[in-house]
DNA sequence: AGCACGCCGACT
DNA sequence: GTCGGCGTGCTC
């Protein structure tokens, strides 16, 4: 590692610099000698700029500018660095190996306030509930007050929060709170926007009894933490498992050694909940705890990040991007549910932030700690290859039953008489005993599933968005058409535009269409559809789940969003209609994808004490991915996966690279996409295969015509440098855009 | 991103 | 004649 990172001697007299603005260029000057000595990695320093003067951001030290003429930089600012120098480390291993420039990497890691001055401490009103009052006490109190009373649930599920955003989320006016302060049901107070938010609403939580694998876990983590390297350790356990109490256990190690502990959770998971299970456990330690997520306001952001930097705050939170918190004490960084999609970033830099905390580990010299139920393929291989250290927690520990699994195989099973759609009998008789036992269920929909099209039987003509290669979704309540990417909409026609025909025909299984042939068979039951459509807002999300933990709804039908992290101990029935969609997406994941969903999915089933029962329907009932899951059997999984991957070559035995044109002229895309792999052919290497351009799985979105170039290598570093020198800055026809994704997840 | 410079339209 | 629109180009 040492020699990746070679220290460089600031004592020479070239810097360069990255402007404080958002440019992604970075500019050489001439450092005095007055200042060398003065100057590291990541300090701030005032250079001449054009006829006046700006900051910028010291990123390395050239033997040689880039331009004949360099200008001297005025002064340095501060003593310390405001970017720690293994974050400008880190942004340029960023550069190389995801194919960006140096001040783009860097440009994420600035929160855009860190310029704005003191008064970005804003005073504001913030809202707080009193500990001592009830749920149902206060239900009772406002019964008659409609308004206060949606204010003030709302307040007390977040656990309190400025006013002005509690208002916009539930949608009450700033007069009510006035109403529940007089009542002395919350209090107001005027505070600095760095105020801690949960400060005083949580009690302390004690550690926990760690059961035999648990111990083990913790024990390997105390090794790593003395060794240098430290290897990662991938904790691989089911839902249940108590990866989280070891996450605790080893967080309360590192404050006690004095130092951070970064935690970074998928986005979906980082609720109010998440960060109250951490901060309640270090509440007696007197540990302050920071969140960093994209919801921020550009305020909040700007004082959590003062907080990190400062080292007032030690257990961080938050999300992808939160892998870069100015942390300077660094002890330990933890990734939970490491094979989440989600850690990749979609837009440029292409960043997958799973890797970025290794090699962010690797550079502060600390253990990088990876859980997850269904490891990734990538983390597995590592573990097996010996550069991650396995540690594996088999018990969960209540000994909760694992649910029983079935497969409803959709080419056997009858279909429900009267119901063309939707749910074998066999599914249907368990929701209707579960009704009737008052236990709850939750029928899930693949992503995939949710567009009904409209379909012409005679001639099999598909009603498609006249800007997007997509079949457009039919809504039945207006008879209207929507495309899902751009949002257009039109009347549905009456008869088929191709031969007249006049009837039409629909294909697939929308969360609409199953939401209501479910009203249609339980007559009477109380159904609640989550999806993107039906869930506007967060305040409608945060009802919906309400209503769902109280009872009020006893069936939630609902996409992806539904099967994350959520605990109810009253679901005991959960069926997959549907998972055979997404496993014929062309992506070599897919396989992968669909395990780790319906591993997680059955892990919604009996939680509490009841046992769960899960059924999935499919048409391919012996698929792997589904024959494992039913088993709960994830090494098995692996294994297999494993075995195919490397049988094709694909990951993690070798790397992909997904190069990417879109432009309006489909003629002149397709044109600029061969230009691009001919090149490639030319200068990289034997190790990189390179196969012909060919459309994008959805081939024009927004009327922008797609290509893609699926790379697969041996050498990534090695093609990483290719791309970054010959393709990237290669300048196309205008209107058409080039991006290059490194360790591509999603290959759409 | 800023901020120059620059070249065409309606106003005191 | 001149104020001002925002297109293009440059910043070590």
């Amino acid at each position: 590692m040492s020699d990746l990172f070679p220290d460089q001697k600031p004592a020479l007299c070239f810097v360069r610099v990255v402007p404080e603005m958002a440019l992604d260029r970075m500019f050489d000057y001439t450092l005095p000698s007055a200042l060398a000595g003065r100057v590291q990695l990541g300090s701030r320093l005032r250079v001449p700029w054009g006829n006046r003067e700006v900051l910028a951001y010291a990123v390395d030290f050239p033997s040689k500018p880039e331009v004949e003429k360099c200008r001297d930089v005025i002064d340095v600012v501060g003593e310390e660095p405001l970017i720690p120098e293994n974050l400008i480390k880190l942004a340029r291993w960023m550069a190389d190996y995801y194919c960006c420039d140096q001040a783009q990497a860097l440009k994420g890691m600035l929160p855009d306030t860190v310029r704005a001055k003191e008064d970005s401490y804003k005073k504001r009103l913030w809202v707080q509930v009193p500990g001592h009052l009830q749920l149902e006490q206060v239900s009772q109190l406002l019964k008659s007050a409609r308004a206060q009373w949606r204010g003030w649930q709302h307040a007390y599920e977040q656990g309190g929060g400025w006013l002005a955003d509690l208002s916009k989320q539930s949608g009450v006016s700033l007069g009510i709170w006035k109403a529940l302060e007089e009542r002395q049901l919350i209090v107001l107070s005027r505070e600095k926007m760095e105020r801690d938010p949960l400060a005083g609403l949580i009690k302390a939580s004690e550690d926990l009894v760690l059961n035999v694998d648990q111990q083990e876990a913790l024990r390997v983590y105390r090794e790593e933490s003395l060794k240098t390297p430290a290897r990662p350790i991938l904790l691989q356990g089911v839902t249940g498992s108590g990866k989280t109490e070891v996450y605790l256990q080893i967080i309360r190690q590192v404050l006690e050694e004095g130092k951070s502990a970064l935690v970074l959770v998928p986005e979906i998971a980082l609720t109010p909940q998440t960060v109250e299970h951490f901060r309640s456990r270090f509440e007696s330690l007197e540990v302050r705890t920071a969140v960093l997520h994209s919801h921020l306001s550009a305020g909040e952001r700007h004082d959590q990040w003062q907080l990190i930097r400062s080292g007032k705050a030690r257990v961080i939170i938050g999300a992808r991007s939160a892998i870069f918190a100015p942390i300077q004490k660094m002890g330990v960084i933890i990734i939970d549910e490491e094979h989440e999609a989600s850690y990749k970033q979609e837009e440029s830099p292409h960043y997958h932030a799973r890797d970025l905390a290794v090699m962010r580990g690797a550079l502060e010299h600390v253990p990088v700690v990876l859980g997850s139920a269904t490891p990734s393929l990538e983390s597995y291989h590592n573990s097996v290859a010996g550069k991650y250290r396995l540690v594996h927690l088999k018990k969960r520990v209540l000994d909760i039953k694992m649910p029983v699994i079935h497969i409803l195989d959709l080419r056997k099973e009858k279909p429900e008489k009267d119901q063309r759609v939707g749910i074998a009998e066999r599914l249907r008789a368990a929701v209707q005993l579960r009704l009737e036992q008052k236990e709850q269920t939750i029928l899930f929909l693949n992503r995939r599933g949710y567009a009904t099209s409209l379909q012409c039987p005679k001639c099999g003509y598909v009603a498609e968005c006249p800007h997007c290669a997509v079949p457009m979704t039919y809504h039945r309540a207006r008879h209207q058409l929507r495309c899902h990417l751009c949002d257009y909409e039109k009347q549905a026609p009456q008869a088929c535009p191709e031969c007249g025909f006049e009837q039409y025909r629909l294909a697939g299984l929308g969360t609409q269409r199953i939401e209501e042939s479910i009203s249609k068979a339980f007559t009477g039951a109380k159904v609640c559809r989550m999806d993107s459509d039906s869930m506007r807002g967060k305040s409608a999300y945060q009802k919906a789940l309400q209503d769902f933990r109280e009872g009020r709804t006893e069936i939630l039908v609902g996409t992806q969003m539904i099967a994350k992290g959520l605990h109810f101990p009253n679901v005991t029935c959960v069926g997959v209609i549907n998972c055979d969609l997404a496993l014929q997406l062309p992506d070599f994941r897919a396989s992968e994808r669909v395990f780790q969903q319906l591993v997680q999915v059955a892990g919604r089933a009996g939680r509490g004490e009841k046992p769960g029962e899960v059924f999935i329907q499919t048409y391919t009932p012996f698929h792997p991915s589904i024959q494992f899951a039913r088993h709960h059997d994830v090494d098995g999984f692996l294994e297999q996966e494993l075995d195919y991957r490397k049988a094709h070559g694909y990951p993690p035995f070798r790397r992909a690279a997904l190069i990417k044109f879109r432009g309006r002229s489909e003629e002149k895309t397709k044109y600029c996409i061969e230009v691009a792999a001919k090149l490639l052919k030319e200068v990289a290497g034997k190790d990189t295969e390179i196969p012909e351009p060919s459309p994008a799985p959805i081939p024009k979105i927004k009327d922008h015509y797609r290509f893609q170039l699926f790379l697969l290598t041996k050498n990534m570093p090695a093609l990483s440098r290719v791309l970054k020198q010959q393709l990237l800055p290669k300048e196309w026809p205008d209107g058409i855009r080039m991006s290059i994704d490194i360790d591509a997840v999603s290959l759409m």
